[in-house]
DNA sequence: TTTGGTTTACGAAATTATTCGTAGAAAGAC
DNA sequence: GTCTTTCTACGAATAATTTCGTAAACCAAA
């Protein structure tokens, strides 16, 4: 038996989980308003994904008053992670540093940023001497 | 007027666009021949894909004798920023340097290529000074 | 010149994802 | 209590993508 982690969210499911991490466990109302911030939805089709949602095990969901209460069950981290490995796959062929130089040239960087970068660069460097 | 780029490949698309590259002009017996070294699909499934490329404009062909050739419309580069950058957005809100943190510590990196990664993060530093 | 294999064209089925309409229960306003 | 609003549940329409079946043209071999 396999411990079942929930599938890849789609793109919209995606989009409401950006919502839930960084507002928190929050109703249906909370997160059509926050979609309609960018694009006409309708209440119930963010109501149907949400139950979807929760049929995946993507959210959970307190029930106990009438207005359910929807969280994220999976963390950002772990998503970004796993959707990254299949973007790198399917687009890259695998070639995770190409992403990542391509990425450097094409999005402006702060030297804060770039500090940061650089940081663990010579991380992982040292560990590789190790 | 504008000048009508073709649109985003979906995936099955971006499959075939990768083996074009790869191998430069082909026809469909050939790509659907890669295909199938990683999954079963039908011959006239790979035509059909090819058929909407080309009316997208994703790839040229060759129709001269009965065999037709497909060739890559768009370069790779190209298509890579373009999908990064949707994907950056949906995945990362736009925090280009977050994921490439996230792809530095997740992906193995030889010693070229971190050297490469430095390289142009000098170069950055530079451009920002000037 | 018939037969068998390969090709393209085309339509449509199958699949997956997204969107919404409707109904009924619950809650609040009056 | 009645009316209005808000909520969930659920089914189904729509849309986008992927898959394939069938037919007709072509070609090569026997």
């Amino acid at each position: 038996m396999s411990t079942n982690l929930p599938p890849k969210p789609t793109d919209s499911e995606l989009e409401i989980l950006q919502i839930l991490w960084q507002n928190g466990p929050s109703t249906v109302r909370f997160v059509n308003d926050k979609l309609n911030e960018t694009r006409k939805v309708g209440y119930t089709t963010a109501l149907k994904l949400m139950q979807i949602m929760f049929e995946k095990k993507l959210v959970s969901r307190d029930d106990s008053s009438r207005t359910h209460i929807y969280a994220a069950a999976v963390t950002e981290a772990d998503t970004q992670q796993e959707l990254l490995q299949t973007f790198v796959n399917r687009t890259f062929r695998g070639a995770a540093m190409k992403m990542v130089m391509q990425a450097l040239g094409n999005h402006s960087a702060s030297q804060d940023e770039l500090d940061e970068i650089k940081q663990l660069i010579s991380k992982i460097e040292n560990d590789q001497k190790a």
